[in-house]
RNA sequence: GUGGAAUUAGUUCAGUGGUUAGAGCGCCAGAUUGUGGAUCUGGAUGUCACGGGUUCAAAUCCCGUAUUCCACCCCA
């Protein structure tokens, strides 16, 4: 039979790299409930308009990335590209705006682009996010990206620098565009093609080439930054006030824009050198109109979505050691397939007794038995043989000095759990 | 969607036209009969990515496809 491989962009994660994966997963748990976030759990995939309204029809996700499919039932679905849009609609869907606000929201999905791959980017990926739903004010976006200062912290993670920038809203975001326009106008014939057609369809996107031929024009072009309206001026400041006041360092891009058209005011990122030319680690903002593109009444919210596999290659890159495997805290080695049967029953036991415990499953003699349980880490082995059988007593062996003590056998789970103390 | 590089054992890789395709690591077994880590000895495992072509002869040269990696685009 021909062998089927996993499809393209997608990939298993194994263990122990699976041990890695539990690890910032926990993490990230633990610091969410601390700060008042629970987690929501929602479809792998939605009703293709979902996305259209929600991350916009414009959008490259939208366009050209999106997992679309027909079902059975003639419903053009959308595996999800984000994560937002989801948890947007279920946030309207189950009635949250009638709860006390801000909303707190987190989760950890797989999310689908259909993209070509490179480092750091895969057509299956995994994101933690966090939604707060439902306060105006700049106090909550510098919560948030408390939160996330935290979590990297706690992972032992450092150099990561926090962008921030502001793209307005829908008050003051046409004058800017024209503004931007007028600028860009008169320059197009030294800019790059694509620039010329970024011009047209969102000219935003031109702050973000990369081109050298572009890079004098980009330098002097307008900022939104500068072109905000009192309100969005007043929330980033807020904002920049509340962060110095939490103790999170940051640096204004002016050039950050994100490529989700919901993003309103704030946007941010989190940016490492680690992850070749995929350096947002995170990347998240404000969506003050999302929640009525999906149905819902006018409600403001921001978030974020953090990519699971660019944090965990920035650790690596960090130096930080990765989450080894639980070890086994007892081998039960049996002496020859007569005493297999006891062994079996003793590990069992001491499983049932809440102890991480191993036994040879393969009939392999005693000597393999020994350097299996070596090689996974055992902290004890206990030798069960015709003597120990029959004497009801066996040799507790530690296995990091070679030391042996004599053990009741009916004692053992409760003497295990004395010496692992 | 575009471009470059790659694909050989479980894994990392060597092998650029000529016998039964190799190494390290890993795996299995043994080194006097019931004890791991070190060392030594032996062993198993390959449709050489897939499909065509050139040739007396192809892992090796050519074409196509797939996948991986890197970059553009864009994003987590």
């Amino acid at each position: 039979m021909p062998q089927i491989k996993a499809p393209k962009g997608t990939r298993d994660i194994l263990p122990p790299e699976t041990s890695a994966w539990q690890a910032v997963e926990r993490a990230f748990a633990s610091v969410c409930a601390r700060f008042g976030y629970a987690e929501v759990r929602v479809p792998t995939f939605e009703h293709t308009e979902l996305f259209q309204r929600g991350v916009g029809d414009t959008t490259d996700i939208v366009q050209k990335e999106m997992y679309t499919f027909p079902d059975k039932g003639g419903r053009s679905l959308s595996l999800r590209p984000e994560g937002t849009a989801g948890v947007m609609r279920a946030y309207v869907e189950n009635g949250m705006p009638s709860l006390p606000a801000p909303v707190k929201l987190y989760y950890l999905i797989s999310a689908f682009r259909y993209e070509n791959v490179q480092k750091g980017r895969y057509r299956e990926f995994h994101q933690f996010g966090c939604e707060a739903v439902g306060s105006a004010g700049p106090a909550i976006d510098a919560e948030m990206i408390g939160l996330l200062s935290v979590f990297f912290g706690e992972l032992g993670l450092s150099r990561l620098a926090v962008r921030l920038n502001s793209i307005g809203c829908p008050a003051c975001r046409p004058a800017y565009h024209e503004a931007l326009r007028a600028y860009l106008r008169p320059r197009l014939g030294e800019m790059c093609g694509l620039c010329n057609e970024r011009f047209d369809r969102n000219p935003l996107r031109v702050l973000d080439c990369k081109e050298e031929r572009c890079q004098p024009a980009i330098e002097g072009a307008p900022a939104q930054l500068d072109h905000l309206c009192a309100d969005c001026r007043a929330h980033f400041d807020g904002l920049k006030d509340e962060l110095d006041r939490i103790g999170v360092p940051y640096s204004v891009d002016r050039r950050i824009v994100r490529g989700l058209d919901y993003y309103t005011r704030t946007v941010f990122e989190f940016v490492s050198e680690n992850v070749g030319t995929q350096g947002t680690i995170c990347g998240g903002g404000r969506y003050d109109g999302l929640v009525e593109e999906v149905g819902g009444p006018p409600t403001p919210g921001i978030g974020f979505a953090l990519g699971v596999e660019r944090l965990l290659m920035e650790m690596g890159a960090q130096g930080i050691p990765a989450a080894a495997p639980a070890t086994v805290a007892l081998y039960v080695a049996a002496v020859d397939e007569a005493a297999g049967g006891a062994a079996r029953a003793l590990c069992h036991r001491v499983r049932a007794a809440g102890v991480a415990a191993e036994a040879e499953w393969n009939g392999r003699g005693l000597k393999a038995q020994m350097k299996a349980a070596n090689r996974m880490g055992a902290r004890y082995v206990v030798v069960l043989g015709g003597d120990e059988l029959a004497a009801g007593t066996a040799r507790l062996k530690d296995m990091k000095d070679g030391s042996e003590r004599e053990v009741a056998l009916d004692r053992l789970p409760q003497e295990l759990a004395a010496a692992l103390k």
